[in-house]
RNA sequence: GAGCCCGUAGCUCAGCGGUAGAGCAUUCGCCUUUUAAGCGAGGGGCCCUGGGUUCGAAUCCCAGCGGGCUCACCA
């Protein structure tokens, strides 16, 4: 602790962090903190789940900076929810479909991998959280329903059924009221998830019965023979689990504040809670994996670092952001801006800044020594995927010495901006066939450059690129210059010629101009 | 129907009490060689409207108008 201001810090995960303060202190005895976000790992984990985690991580961070609580940060996977459809991206959707209505822990996973499918999921999960160095608790929800943790909540719920049932009911259909039970009996014979009407049968022992085949099957709330259904899991869980703060998309307000009536008739322990907006495509439509649009965790770091993937989940959690590949060099040049902004920053003002939060507080010393949109356009320019001739490039570009970290990051982005360059830059380039005129100077420069020997300096090609251009357009200098860019990289403007054929080498500069006369 | 979010440069957006900002686009200048996918300079705004709070509002509050999304099946 320390005597800064936090109210003066306008960053949210701080504001959060201080509404958060004041409800946990008027807690007696309060001394651990505990955070939850959700998970349902019906399918591969969704780029809002990791927002989530992300962003509650970054509040738990600023709980830890303006309290003395401990902090404690659960991830809940809600694994012994059934499978209801089968998602699109899981490599052996027939096998899947045969398991429709069963548990996602009870169903094997069929890449055989884990042990099970929901462990699948969930271990792609832990994936991307230990990528960005999280600390967090992993809960699986078939742990504690069978090992009869949530057995104390189970028995309170049904002791006060009727109550949360009457909560409930007034938000269904009628259709739906009558097959609505809080509790979902998992067959014994079937070990699928069923959504039957049930009748109370023993409150205080935990029995109730639910309907098969027209007649009455007693069983047990407890022990894992029932599972709740997920509105009512959810309040459970903060009770459960002593939830203190929980995020949640808005399409969940509703049911958020649905889970808070029901909460008063367990333990009463509703989180402080905050809701964020979805995110969108190019197009503005909410992306969803069944479209396929937007993208995923795993396309973003294909084309951009962790560190500006958490930058874009930073940055105004409460409106609605379009998430497409256009953000990736965005965020990567707003990082290197805000890294530099950095360096001579107060206190009160890096606390503000987004990058104190994304690494949790822990800035690095070093970052790449190139914006990102500049160094795609270097990779255009040199239409190479060779890691070495971009950074001999990005040197000559730099001109001054590149420190050994420098380096490092450096060599990163340069992967990441080949993959960018192959797949959204190389297909749109457009180069037009030079005219007759033009083909004749090329053909005179290729002559040229022919005739002189293997090691030509950056000065030498440029003067001959000079040369060539005197003879055949004496009166407009310019246009040879922008010609060559049109019919070399598709574009009016383009690098120095002399440097950029030095790196690229001889051979490949007379290969690259004899393309274009053929 | 209810809820959430957004209306700021041509476009995409940032700023969220103290002189109106960025990127892209646009206009102009710059290649006989000192970084040209670059650099320099410029144009372009009733910050949706109306009220309120304030010494001061794009920013906070209220009302309206316009747009988007979400929920009311499942989670």
């Amino acid at each position: 602790m320390n005597n800064i201001d936090y109210k003066k810090v306008k960053a949210w995960p701080f504001q959060e962090a201080l509404k958060l303060k004041n409800r946990v202190s008027k807690i007696n005895n309060k001394k651990i903190v505990t955070f939850e976000t959700g998970y349902g790992p019906s399918g591969a984990p969704h780029i809002g789940t990791f927002a989530e985690v992300l962003r509650t991580n970054m509040v738990r961070n600023c709980l830890e900076e303006i309290s003395d609580f401990s902090t404690n940060l659960i991830t809940f996977s809600d694994d012994l929810d059934a499978l209801r459809k089968v998602p699109e991206d899981y490599p052996f959707p027939d096998k899947l479909k045969e398991y429709i209505d069963y548990p996602l822990s009870m169903i094997p996973d069929f890449t055989e991998k884990y042990e099970s499918y929901a462990d699948r999921n969930n271990n792609l999960l832990k994936s991307f959280l230990n990528n960005f160095k999280f600390d967090y608790n992993f809960i699986s929800s078939t742990d504690y329903y069978i090992n009869g943790k949530f057995d104390q909540q189970l028995l309170k719920i049904l002791d006060n059924y009727e109550s949360i049932i009457n909560i409930i009911l007034p938000t269904l259909r009628k259709e739906r009221r009558e097959s609505y039970s809080p509790f979902l009996p998992i067959c014994k014979k079937t070990k699928k998830v069923l959504q039957v009407p049930i009748k109370v049968v023993d409150k205080k022992n935990g029995v109730i019965a639910y309907r098969e085949n027209n007649q009455y099957k007693e069983t047990l709330v407890t022990g894992g023979s029932c599972k709740l259904q997920w509105k009512i899991d959810w309040a459970m869980r903060w009770s459960a689990l002593n939830i203190d703060y929980e995020m949640n998309g808005k399409d969940l307000i509703p049911s958020f504040d649905l889970s808070s009536q029901i909460a008063n008739f367990i333990e009463n322990k509703i989180p402080s809670n905050m809701s964020y907006e979805l995110f969108l495509d190019e197009k503005g439509e909410k992306i969803s994996k069944s479209k396929g649009n937007g993208l995923s965790i795993d396309e973003w770091l294909n084309y951009g670092s962790s560190e500006s993937l958490s930058l874009f989940m930073y940055n105004n959690p409460k409106r609605a952001k379009k998430l497409y590949f256009d953000c990736i060099p965005k965020s990567m040049d707003e990082y290197r801006k805000l890294f530099i902004s950095l360096q001579n920053q107060s206190i009160t003002k890096i606390l503000d800044n987004p990058l104190w939060h994304i690494h949790q507080k822990n800035i690095p010393t070093n970052t790449y020594p190139i914006d990102f949109t500049n160094l795609l356009n270097l990779v255009t320019a040199l239409n190479t995927t060779n890691n070495q001739t971009i950074k001999d490039f990005v040197k000559i570009y730099l001109k001054e010495e590149i420190n050994v970290l420098d380096e490092k990051e450096l060599d990163k982005i340069i992967l990441l901006s080949i993959k960018y360059y192959k797949n959204f830059i190389f297909p749109n380039i457009s180069k037009r066939k030079p005219d007759i005129k033009e083909s004749q100077a090329i053909k005179k420069l290729l002559f040229e450059i022919k005739n002189l020997n293997d090691e030509i300096s950056a000065e030498d090609y440029q003067n001959i690129v000079f040369k060539v251009g005197k003879e055949i357009f004496p009166d407009d200098l310019r246009k040879w210059f922008i010609s060559l860019y049109q019919i070399l990289f598709g574009s009016d403007s383009g690098p120095r010629l002399g440097s950029f054929f030095n790196v690229y080498g001889k051979k490949k500069v007379l290969f690259l101009l004899e393309d274009t006369i053929k």
